[in-house]
DNA sequence: CAGGCATAAAGTGCATGCACTTGCCTTGCC
DNA sequence: GGCAAGGCAAGTGCATGCACTTTATGCCTG
């Protein structure tokens, strides 16, 4: 029956594992929001059983919580959760900026400078989604210039997990400005192999980015109706 | 048909993914081993559905390699990512060890101490299975001394994934003595609140056990020849 | 009319079946 | 004898079906 296949790019299951993630990770599917197997199948047109993976696959990842017999939900961070998550990112960050002070080869040092300066732009322009798109881009230069893949992979696997409760420093007035300070700070001390320097600098740039969110988390209605104390 | 169910303890699906996930911890499978699902199934006297579910989610984190449409190996691990694993289990710990000394509170630190002190007798009577025991919950405290969830997780996944190339250590003669010594500079950076010592500390001992670990791996020909069928 | 208890509906967990892919091995051809 | 094409067996990928668990509904009882 049915027709099949679309398209011919990775196993079904891949594709379920990226749609789903990417409407957690974007916030179009809240925490606490209940997948229900059956209806995700017929969305995407498929069985539950590539579902069914999918959504083990996600719960491995942490993006969503299973309850054997009980359906899956999109994982609920808690408060406490979410704020052990920024501190592990500036950790992180404070690593990635350290060890690309200290490893970065001479291309990675200049295109890294030569993008910064022209963000600057961005910044006098108030252009905040180009902005934001250069700042992506701006940090993964740090984590790959770590040199470090495993360093790399928890980096970036942490800050999707993050993704959705970032969107809040776009709400501080002067943000713009504020960040390219701070990758200035992080980049001139790059540029002079300053791990340490780069380090203090990268943690702190997260942690501003942390508190904005964290108001901005604690403003957001993420415990409405469910998210009743599970038993643990 | 058939007697299913022996236990009775979680899902099967998490049943198997514990059951492959220590197999190829403890090294019982071997990186690059094939892993079948019909025969893994028959091994469990389970269907392959919860056995593709379990590979599925080991392959999201990394212990299994799928090759779509051509089954699952146990992951091979590069010397380069290998090496890149040690080096960030050292930066991982000394966070932990590092917000340990700053947040552990007074029972964790007397606890600390205590199972430390303890532990000397253990060196005393060259007791090796006993110390690498304690040695795991030492740094286990350590872990949850950072009080940060999610660093915790990190940590302790990063920590599982390297167990396999951890024996190693036992190789090297007069080493209970040495990582006694260093757990101790740890504790006491621990106990007076330096967290900037305690860190240095903690990364040091890592990188000394990675080193080993590395001339290990590299004499260790870590192909498949020998483990062939190993099923029974 | 409230509080159980039975029963139905919904939804999960796993087994089975079939189509397809891959790798090997044969077979025919040069 | 080597090599390419084709066929075969092994094994993966997904759909479907059924048993079981949870949750919703209604009915009976007090």
């Amino acid at each position: 029956m049915s027709g099949r296949r679309l398209v011919r790019s990775g196993t079904t299951v891949d594709q379920m594992v990226r749609a789903i993630a990417d409407r957690i990770v974007t916030g179009y599917l809240r925490p606490g929001e209940k997948l229900d197997e059956g209806s995700l199948a017929a969305r995407f047109d498929v069985s539950r059983t590539p579902v069914r993976e999918a959504l083990g696959q996600l719960s491995a990842m942490g993006l969503v919580e299973r309850r054997p017999n009980r359906g899956a939900i999109v994982a609920v961070i808690t408060q406490e959760h979410l704020a052990s998550m920024f501190e592990s990112m500036a950790e992180l960050e404070a690593i990635c900026a350290r060890f690309s002070a200290e490893r970065m080869t001479g291309a990675e040092r200049r295109s890294l400078e030569l993008e910064h300066q022209a963000s600057a732009r961005l910044v006098q322009l108030g252009a905040e989604e180009d902005y934001e798109y250069f700042n992506t881009d701006f940090h993964s230069r740090l984590y790959r210039g770590a040199h470090n893949a495993h360093i790399h992979d928890l980096t970036v696997t942490t800050r999707s997990r993050l993704a959705p409760f970032r969107r809040a420093q776009f709400m501080l007035p002067g943000r713009l400005a504020k960040s390219w300070q701070e990758h200035d700070v992080i980049v001139t001390a790059i540029m002079r192999g300053d791990g340490a320097a780069a380090g203090k600098a990268a943690r702190d740039h997260v942690s501003i980015v942390s508190e904005a969110s964290a108001v901005f988390a604690a403003a957001d209605p993420m415990e409405s109706r469910l998210s009743r104390s599970v038993r643990r």
